[in-house]
This record gives C-alpha cells, sequence and structure tokens, in this order.
RNA sequence: GGUGCCAUCGCCAAGUGGUAAGGCCGCAGCCUGCAAAGCUGCUAUCCCCAGUUCAAAUCUGGGUGGCACCUCCA
C-alpha cells in the first residue's frame, strides 16, 4: 500500500511499526456545533483508510478524538445557559448519528479530552522539567518554541520576522511570538479543572498529544503514531505543535505518515456560516439520501479541494444508481464470496493513495460488463457468482451497495404514494396485456406524475423515484 | 507580504517520461407496442511560451489564471 505523506511530500510504501499492527490517530470535532460537509468529508476519507488497510490484511486501531474542552463550546454554553456537558452530549450524538447516516462507522478508540486530562497533566508536567514549557506570572503555561530546533519542520513554514516582534509585544508573557499555551489559567470564572498547575483549561494543541500518548504510543517506538490525519487546514498551526510538544515530552516522533484531507466548498465558496445553513450535513441529509452524500464526497480524491454543487451530485448519484440497477437484477440471490480479479484491481487502485477515481472506473467497467453479458446470456451463472461477490466487496471496501435495491429507489415515498402507485401499475398491465395501449401509456403518465419513472422488464414492471 | 498547491473534453475527474481511464450531458443505433432501464458506437493531445529528451499532459525555466494556509477551523 502507498500512502501520500503530506510532510514528506510524496507517495511513500506504507510499512507500520509493529508487525501488521496499524495505529491512525485522526483529528476529530470539537462539539460546539452541527457537523459541516466538511467533517463528513474527512470522516469519510478515513473511513475508507481504515478499510483500504484491513483489506490489506493490517490489523487497525483507530482513533478519532472528541473535543469537549474548547472556548467556543464554553461560550455556546454561557449563551444557552447550559452546562458544558450538555452541549457536548448533544453535539456528540448529532455528530455520531449523522455519521452512521453516511456509512462512517466507529472507530475502535473516540478518546474525549474531558476523560484524559491525567494525560495531559502529565505530559505538560514533563515539558516544564525539561524546560520546553514555562508558567507565566498569571498561570498560563507555554510551549517554548524557541526550545525545539525541529520547531516548523513540519509544516515547513518561515517565521515573519516583523509579525514576531509585533506579536511579542502584544503577548505580554510569552517569550516568543509562535508559543502557544498548554494550560490557560481560569481568568473570568467560568469552566475550570483543577490541575497540578492551577485552575483552568488545556489549550487544543495538547489534547490531541496527550491521547495519542495515552491510547495508541507505545513508550520506545519511533513514532507514537503510524499515521496521523485530518483536515489540510490543520497542518498548521495544529499538527505543527501537536508533533513538537510529542518530539520533546516523550522519547518518540508523533506519527510516521501524515495524511491531510482537502476542503469541502459550496458551488465555488468557500464555506461559512454567512452561506446560510445549506453546509451542515444535517441539512444536506433533509434532501439526499446518506449513501449518495457518501458516494458523492467520496467520488473524487481526498487530496483535492472539493467543489460540492448539486449538479453534480445529481450526476454522481446516477452512477451509484447504476450499481444499485444491477443489483436488482440479482436480487435475492445467495451472495458468493469468491476473491476475483475485479476485486483485486479495485484493491490494487484504492492501496495506491486511495485512488477513488480508478477505483470507480473499474467499478463501471464491472457493471458494464455485467448487465451486457446478463443481456447476451441471462443464465449466466459463473457471471452470477462472480458478480454477487463484486457487490459484496464493493460493499465492504467502499461501504457502497448495502440497501435493499429497491427501498433505494423508492426511499422518501410513503406508503400511501406506494400503493397507489402499484394499484396503477397493476391496472396499467392489464391494459398492456389486452393491448390498449392508448390507455397504458394513459395510465403510464398518471404513474410519472408521482415524480417516478416506470420500467419494464421480464420480471415485471417496476418503478423509481426520479 | 511569506509559504505552498493547482490548471486535462460542455461539466465532474484519473493519469507524473512512452504515445490521453471512467462518469454526467449530447448525438446515432440495438432492444421495446411506445417509453424507461440496459447495451453498442461517436466526441479532447492535456492554460500559454521556450527548453531538456529518441519520446512530455507528465521534467526545467518564464508567463497567465485560480486556490489554500500564515488567527479558531475537517
Amino acid at each position: 500500500m502507498h500512502i501520500f505523506d503530506s510532510v514528506q511530500k510524496t507517495k511513500r510504501l506504507f510499512t507500520p511499526q509493529v508487525d501488521d499492527k496499524v495505529t491512525l490517530y485522526v483529528c476529530g470535532p470539537t462539539v460546539y456545533d452541527d457537523a459541516h460537509l466538511g467533517h463528513a468529508k474527512s470522516a469519510l476519507v478515513f473511513d475508507l483508510l481504515v478499510r483500504v488497510l484491513k483489506a490489506n490484511d493490517y490489523s487497525v486501531t483507530y482513533a478519532r478524538n472528541i473535543t469537549d474542552i474548547d472556548d467556543k463550546i464554553i461560550k455556546k454554553a454561557v449563551e444557552q445557559n447550559k452546562s458544558i456537558k450538555e452541549i457536548t452530549e448533544f453535539y456528540t450524538n448529532a455528530f455520531h448519528k449523522e455519521m452512521a447516516q453516511i456509512g462512517v462507522s466507529r472507530p475502535d478508540l473516540e478518546p474525549k479530552a474531558t476523560e484524559s486530562l491525567d494525560a495531559m497533566y502529565m505530559l505538560i508536567r514533563k515539558l516544564i522539567d525539561s524546560n520546553h514549557a514555562y508558567q507565566t506570572e498569571d498561570g498560563d503555561i507555554y510551549f517554548d518554541t524557541s526550545s525545539d530546533s525541529q520547531y516548523l519542520t513540519l509544516s515547513k513554514r518561515v517565521q515573519n520576522e516583523d509579525e514576531k516582534i509585533n506579536r511579542v509585544e502584544n503577548s505580554s508573557h510569552k517569550k516568543n511570538s509562535s508559543d502557544f499555551a498548554l494550560w490557560k489559567s481560569v481568568k473570568d470564572g467560568t469552566i475550570i479543572f483543577d490541575s497540578p498547575f492551577g485552575a483552568g483549561r488545556p489549550g487544543w494543541h495538547v489534547e490531541c498529544s496527550a491521547m495519542i500518548e495515552k491510547h495508541l504510543a507505545f513508550e520506545n517506538n519511533k513514532f507514537a503514531v503510524d499515521i496521523h490525519g485530518g483536515g489540510a487546514d490543520l497542518l498548521f498551526p495544529h499538527h505543527e505543535n501537536e508533533a513538537a510538544q510529542t518530539r520533546c515530552g516523550t522519547n518518540h516522533a508523533l506519527a510516521n505518515y501524515w495524511m491531510h484531507n482537502g476542503f469541502v466548498n459550496i458551488d465555488g465558496e468557500k464555506m461559512s456560516k454567512s452561506l446560510g445553513n445549506s453546509f451542515f450535513l444535517k441539512d444536506a441529509l433533509k434532501v439526499y439520501d446518506g449513501e449518495v452524500l457518501r458516494f458523492y464526497l467520496l467520488s473524487t480524491h481526498y487530496r483535492s479541494n472539493f467543489n460540492f454543487n448539486e449538479d453534480d451530485l445529481t450526476a454522481s448519484k446516477k452512477r451509484l444508481d447504476k450499481m444499485y440497477r444491477l443489483k436488482k437484477r440479482f436480487f435475492g440471490l445467495a451472495e458468493n464470496r469468491d476473491k476475483t480479479l475485479f476485486q483485486e484491481e479495485l484493491l490494487k487502485a484504492l492501496s495506491d493513495d486511495l485512488n477513488i477515481s480508478n477505483a470507480l472506473a473499474l467499478i463501471d467497467e464491472m457493471i458494464t460488463h455485467a448487465n451486457e453479458t446478463l443481456d447476451t446470456a441471462g443464465k449466466h451463472k459463473e457471471l452470477k457468482a462472480e458478480t454477487l461477490s463484486n457487490l459484496a466487496y464493493i460493499e465492504e471496501l467502499l461501504g457502497f451497495g448495502a440497501k435493499n435495491p429497491f427501498e433505494y429507489f423508492q426511499s422518501g415515498v410513503d406508503e400511501e404514494t406506494r400503493a397507489k402507485i402499484a394499484e396503477l401499475i397493476l391496472k396499467r398491465d392489464e391494459a398492456k396485456k389486452a393491448k390498449n395501449f392508448a390507455t397504458s401509456d394513459k395510465i403510464r403518465d398518471e404513474v410519472l406524475s408521482y415524480g417516478v419513472s416506470i420500467m419494464d422488464t421480464p420480471q415485471g414492471t417496476f418503478w423509481e423515484k426520479v
């Protein structure tokens, strides 16, 4: 398997540190608001990565944190006169529910900041003891970036001298402008945790380093985790700072491979609250099927920026429809799990830094070939077995096609309408049998008025929601 | 201003030295009572200029045009 390492900026052969065991850590959401399409994209990308790693016979331990200590959470709690816990539980539950709707499996570990304070204290202690961190007069603890000769090697950033001077003047107690908070002492009497360093709350960056150390890292490994992932915007400063903390506070580097997913834009615009709420996953799910969203958001390479657009989504849906129509032709038949050449090629494509475009092209070709063979030789036993196996493999590896195909095409249509459509189709079939085509076509128009299309097959007449 | 990324058919999108995958849309045809679905066929030389090479979309230099990060952010 090959992975593009976004720090070394090159595609590297993936080799775990320990045998066939892979540790993966991905920065998860800060639970102060609803998940947007960007959260969905990131979760989907690493969900796919885990599936592909497993298909390559790796044993994967995947951790994605929940940041439930944060200034924005506190702000919201104060605004809504609720407890921190009420806010974080609400959004954590919503996150889980929405991720499930787009087929994202739960990670093996989902550490919360509030449950990892001990690990943070330990790391901060080590950093202070080794002179990589210092406490100011007012109780804040900062990481001393000048103490780390490798600082900024991750994001390959060059510090701006002018800015450096300005910031030091603005922030009275920091030694260097780039120093970042490990611990913020309480100043306004809001939310506090009692730590050995006084009351306050941890900085964002230290949460991840500490959780990785607590849950995934082995003391004497060269790297704390094999792969560290997250959105492209996290490279600096978040990952840079995480890496510095781990490097200076433990005896290993943070990650061997870094993966950063591209951004989701809406109709060419960067997502922002001023654009309204259309970018919330929950709102997208009101309009589009979760699996269609999954397919669409995964349909382009994970490192590219993604432009969310309704026309493209529609085109993408048609591609998924085609797979389900093939599944219809096999519905009810027993699954077969023999490994086929197609499956080997599919895995090979995805093992090349998750090349989804090549994978989807292979799927399209497989579908076309299966349809073609089925059209010309309906009772092709071998083909049936192979196709069933292929569809099951796609479901496992990519999470596409798990639904009942009839349900897939008819989702969102209420019982009453379904009954009415069924009744009309029955009438039409009678008219057709009597070769009364004027009547049957009239009935068809009536069926179509429900926003569905119908298709006559050897197995009978079926309808799909348009 | 600093750093970095990108530019492939009407649209989406692979391909990083060996002669342009796939999907959507469109056109023609097969199938069908007619449709729909399915199938078949057709449609680009890769932003511009210069260079390296037997060979470049792929490498180098220059240009033009987008975008991202540098503050919280997936």
